[in-house]
This record gives C-alpha cells, sequence and structure tokens, in this order.
DNA sequence: GCATTCTGTGTGACATCGTCACTGAAAGAT
DNA sequence: ATCTTTCAGTGACGATGTCACACAGAATGC
C-alpha cells in the first residue's frame, strides 16, 4: 500500500518531471519499477554496466574514479530527487564506464529500463528537457571538480568539503577517505587536519572529526585565491 | 558546386551517422548548413551559447575551462568527423557554459539547429545512439583529464602532450599555452623542457618545440607510476 | 584476560610542483 | 633604430606529494 502511493506520487519530487504530458507520466510510472539498495552496494561500475536509468528517492549515490595506480577521487554525489544521468550515455552507447556508483546510505529509486528510456526520450520533450539539463549540471559539476584539482590551495578545499559533509557539526570519514575526496593523499588531510585543530577549529577522533569553529572554516573556505 | 557535392556527401564521414534511416539522413541534409568559422574564432563560450550542434568537417575545436583565477586548462580537442556534442546538454538545458571553444584552424563544419537537433532526436534511434555514444567518450575524456592531473607526473604528462601535439617532429607552442594543455603553470613547463633540451630530446626555439629523439619521449610517456 | 592483527593516525625527510619577483632576449611596431 | 610586447630563464621559497616508518585504538581469537 505504501508503495503504491510511493508509485504514484514520485513523480512531483522531481523538479522538471512535473512538467511531463499526462500519458508520458503514466507511460514513466507502469514501465519503471521502485527499486531499494542496502547501503555500500555498488550501483554500477566497471563490468557492471548500468541496465537502467536511476532517479533518487532516497539516499545519496557516490560517483567516483578508480585511477589506474588504485587511487580514488570522488567526482560528484547524486542526491535524492536527482538522477544518475551520466550513466545513460554508456546506458545507451553501450560503452563501459570507468567510474563507479556506491550507495553512501540505504538508496531507494526508480529504475528506468534501457528500452523504456529510449521510448520516453523519443516522445517527450519535456522528458528530454529533463535529461540534458541533469547533463548539463553534472558536466559543469565535473568541469569545477578539474578547476579545483588543477588550481585551488589544499586548505580551501578541505575546509569547503568538511563543511559539505558535516552533519550536526560532525564529519564521519577517515583522512584516507578525505583524501579520496579531494584527490590527494592522505598525509596531506593528516596534516592540514592536525593545522585546524591546532587552531582549535575541529577537534579529531578516530573516523570523525567535529567541527568546533564552523565560522573560521567558513571564511577559509570562502577565500578567493 | 563544390558545396552541393559537401552537402550530400559529409554525413559518410560521421561514423554512426552512416547508419540514419534515409528519411533522417535527408531531413538532416536539408536543414542544416555548412559554416565555415576562420582560425581563433570563439565558437561558444560564457555569454555566448551555442545555437546549434556543430559537426566537425575539417579543422579541430579546442574546448577550455577558463577558470576564475583567470587561468586555463584544456579540457578536450573536437577533430574532424566528431561532435561539439557538450554543447547540446545547453544547448537543449538553456544553460550557460563555463567551457570555451575556440577553432585551433579554420574549420568547416555542419550546424544543425537546436529545433532540428531536437527533432533528429526524437525521431531516430540511430542519431540518439550517435549522440549518446559521443557523449560517453567526451566524458570518458573528462574522468581521464582529471585522473592525470590529479595523480600524474608532470614529466610524463609534459613528454604525452608533445608527441599528441607533435608534427612533423615539432610542437608549435608557447610555453604558456603548454602550461594551459596541462593545467599548470608556465614556470613549470620551461623547467621541465629546458630539462628535456639537457638529455637532448628536444630543441627549443621562440614559440616551437622540436622532438629530437621522439623514442626517448615516447619511453617517458609510457611509465606507469 | 591477553596477545595478535587490522585499521587509522602522526611524523620526518625528501622530491616535485606552484608562486613570486625578477631578468633578459627575440619579434613586431613606429 | 628605438620602443613595446611577448616569450623564456631563474632563484628562492612555500605548498603539496611520496616514502618509510612508528604508534595507538579497535577488533578478533585464544
Amino acid at each position: 500500500m505504501v508503495a503504491q502511493i510511493a508509485q504514484e506520487n514520485w513523480i512531483d519530487r522531481f523538479m522538471g518531471l512535473s512538467r511531463l504530458e499526462p500519458a508520458i507520466k503514466s507511460l514513466l510510472v507502469e514501465r519503471s519499477n521502485v527499486v531499494d539498495m542496502p547501503e555500500d552496494s555498488v550501483i554500477f561500475g566497471p563490468g557492471k554496466s548500468p541496465e537502467n536509468l536511476l532517479l533518487l528517492l532516497d539516499g545519496t549515490v557516490r560517483v567516483q574514479q578508480i585511477s589506474d595506480a588504485g587511487r580514488e577521487v570522488v567526482l560528484y554525489r547524486v542526491h535524492a530527487g536527482e538522477s544518475c544521468v551520466l550513466t545513460t550515455a554508456c546506458l545507451l552507447a553501450y560503452e563501459d564506464y570507468s567510474a563507479e556508483g556506491i550507495a553512501e546510505i540505504p538508496v531507494r529509486a526508480v529504475a528506468i529500463p534501457r528500452k523504456v528510456f529510449d521510448d520516453l526520450i523519443s516522445q517527450s520533450e519535456a522528458f528530454r528537457n529533463f535529461v540534458f539539463s541533469a547533463y548539463s549540471k553534472r558536466i559543469t559539476d565535473l568541469f569545477h571538480v578539474i578547476d579545483e584539482i588543477a588550481f585551488r590551495r589544499m586548505d580551501i578545499r578541505l575546509a569547503q568539503k568538511l563543511l559539505e559533509l558535516e552533519k550536526d557539526g560532525i564529519v564521519k570519514s577517515t583522512h584516507q577517505k578525505m583524501a579520496a575526496e579531494l584527490g590527494t593523499a592522505r598525509e596531506v588531510i593528516s596534516r592540514q587536519l592536525s593545522e585546524f585543530q591546532r587552531r582549535d577549529w575541529v577537534v579529531q577522533a578516530r573516523g570523525q572529526i567535529e567541527l568546533k569553529d564552523p565560522a573560521s572554516i567558513k571564511k577559509l573556505a570562502l577565500t578567493e585565491a
């Protein structure tokens, strides 16, 4: 019963889908299904090409690149109300992806099969707009990542990440994971965090960082150069 | 006369378009037009959003990101036989792009207006495949750029770029431009090239680098770590 | 309990890379 | 020829990345 209500109403959670033609809406609801995936499950990745376009109802998906050298960089996150559109390129092009998507917390999503996606694209201008503007956002995100990695100072980037990942003043993450977030080495994170702690901005414990002075961290995060 | 012949035959130059349905092919030919753009012209960029999807017949387009700090990184190049697909995301989403595309040499291209692009997407599965596999390639390229910038040593990356940009053993570029190619500072390039010259791998002159020992350069470029 | 193992963190030394402040040389402009 | 602009070279220094460790808390096994 709960599931049924969800099936009828989830479209409204997606900006851009509410404008769909009624016929398209029902087609979408009928031919897609809601799926749940546990925390830490690999949603797509090398050798596991996505068979569906996912629209996230709950949870977040972390999309990361696995380098040849065994290192990782987090590319972006897909949040509730957003879609894993970049996978659609591969979805239709039958190509393999060098990135992987992981459920950071339990994920509930609408899965749209390849064929249905193709039908929707061909039949609905509103759906095309939805897909292409999602593309646009992701690509812009990627440009931003490149910019940050190439030109921005680590302390500023770390400050930004802390604020982004913080929840009730706590960031639950190891130094190693923070390093992957920023595409750098664990030692660099350790040193920066020590410096932040010396300034009484944070208090560290094993596997977590508590933000003591978010104002100062934010001030650094907003530094221009 | 020449233009007419071109108009009839250009489709075959694009892998993936040859499979288009005949009706779609003629629609494409009739409603697009061949345009020429001089060297160094800005094809799209901030405040100059693309009105067309371009399919390159001749020349190359350099797509680069302009950072807030006034620095540049080259993201990728579009060569003859390829298309500027990433702009289509913005083309349909009406969003502004933080990157710009520049004709490196005189460019001749087929321009497909926004409306026609939308029609083609909705009417032809073959065209959709063409567009989405082009997307897939570009996105993979971007992932690759991120990886290189984050983890690869400069000397290796410079060696790769020299081989990529070389033409008859000569790279026509200033140190400043090479720095933009790799997302680094001019001084780093200067030093690295001096080192290459010391090893007799290259001979430098104002605005150009002559590759004297491509074999050694290639060996470095293929270094794993 | 207590020893072992695993995982996360701290640290010094060193290499590489980025930034700053300059210098001077080469090509173009008048 | 002189002036201007663009390109390249360099030393000093700070920031970041790499390597090789040491060590401490947590989890596991006995």
